[in-house]
DNA sequence: TAGTGGTCTAGACCACGGG
DNA sequence: CCGTGGTCTAGACCACTAT
């Protein structure tokens, strides 16, 4: 039995997930929920404090509850530059597009990804580089039945993260961290030594159930960690 | 001001990180509790719940609600070996206890640890082994001002980590997650190449903010990997 | 069966903040 | 000012489960 105040959550949930509602967006008003739900106020409180804590809405007196920002790239946020850890503020950030192709999937990657092994994607590859040395290369598959607008996109001016997050704000995401040795393209595009540690971290994210993107983010290990309280939620 | 529900989390939240209230403990019934604070059942409730959602108690109807078993390594726990992700179950798990040594902090290591340089510690050094294969090696300083009973322990059988966990359930930790290239010493000891990519995981835990431990635990890069979805919460 | 938590109600008062 | 969320009350009924 699912209780009133889960099937608040959960519908709120999936307007946001599903890109229904977009960030920024109001939510109804507490007096609206109870009148559609036709409950009492503390149930829709409830609801929506849960939410809150999902970080999924915020709560604002006088004005309302709006669908919060999107905070699912947090992880790679929290990535510090271990040389300058001291200084928060002040770099320079850049990036680089290397390669934009429209492909199909591969059988190997097909299986990998759980998707279709025909299915057409955009397969993009790029260089991040903050404070004029190379932080990070992207590797990233689109997939162009689930984003369709990527294909128009050339991605030469905004990196395929931030576009992405433009389009598709929510979504659900499997993380993967590991330290691996760097091949020789990756050593040369970072510019370090060939089997050098680099941290990597995969990225796959879904919306309705369909894979949205694919992404493989490699560090120099000897310039990045993550920090921070790591929480893993049950899947 | 601090709302009484607030008060309620952060009163019990305190006895149970302190060590006041151990793993299994039986916290006050709800009516109980209401009595304590002079308030309805509903605050107490709402109390209770955020302490599940933050998994340091159990509720269980008609017995009550108790302390949960510590969760503090939950991180560590989900590591995963790669090459036998698919079988969860049917591993051998073996330690072996390489060093162990009482000194003193060390003028680089209390600035790192933000300690004194003349507190005293055990120095440990042990080496993880899964499935006959070096999983993992743990080096690991334990404040003996704060943990004194650790003088009197050998850890020639218990890891030090299982070990600290039944004597200090609950604490504050802060993680950092690393690549590092392995040295001759360390390759050594996990059998494999030198400057070879291995995964490191930075650990460093207190109690009534004094320092417990702070753990380096290093793992061959091809073989493990982190995996789940990460919330990285507000230090 | 009885004690416990799970959920809900129909109000209430207050704090905040935009107009 | 007044609409909004933040918190709280004093009950209520039900579900679960140890005994």
């Amino acid at each position: 039995m699912v209780s009133i105040y889960q099937r608040i959550f959960m519908d709120i949930e999936a307007k946001i997930i599903s890109g229904d509602w977009r960030p920024g967006d109001r939510i109804p008003v507490e007096h609206e929920l109870v009148a559609e739900y036709q409950c009492s106020r503390m149930t829709v409180s409830k609801a929506l404090s849960a939410l809150v804590e999902r970080g999924m809405i915020v709560r604002r007196r006088k004005t309302g509850s709006f669908v919060a920002s999107p905070q699912i790239d947090r992880t790679v946020m929290d990535i510090q530059d271990i040389s300058t850890e001291a200084e928060l503020a002040g770099h320079e950030h850049r990036f680089e597009l290397l390669t934009r192709k429209i492909e199909r999937l591969g059988e190997t990657e097909a299986q990998q990804l759980s998707e279709a092994p025909d299915a057409e994607i955009l397969r993009l590859q790029c260089l991040h580089i903050v404070d004029g040395r190379p932080n990070a290369i992207e590797r990233r598959i689109i997939m162009l039945d689930a984003v369709p607008r990527a294909r128009e996109e050339s991605f030469a001016s905004i990196p395929p993260g931030k576009w992405l997050l433009a389009e598709v704000p929510w979504s659900k995401a499997k993380h993967v961290i590991r330290a691996v040795s760097a091949d020789t393209a990756t050593a040369r595009i970072l510019q370090t030594e060939r089997g050098k540690a680099c941290l990597c971290l995969i990225r796959q994210t879904w919306q309705n159930g369909r894979t949205v993107t694919y992404v493989e983010i490699t560090h120099p290990g000897d310039r990045f960690q993550f920090a921070g309280t790591f929480h893993p939620t049950a899947n």
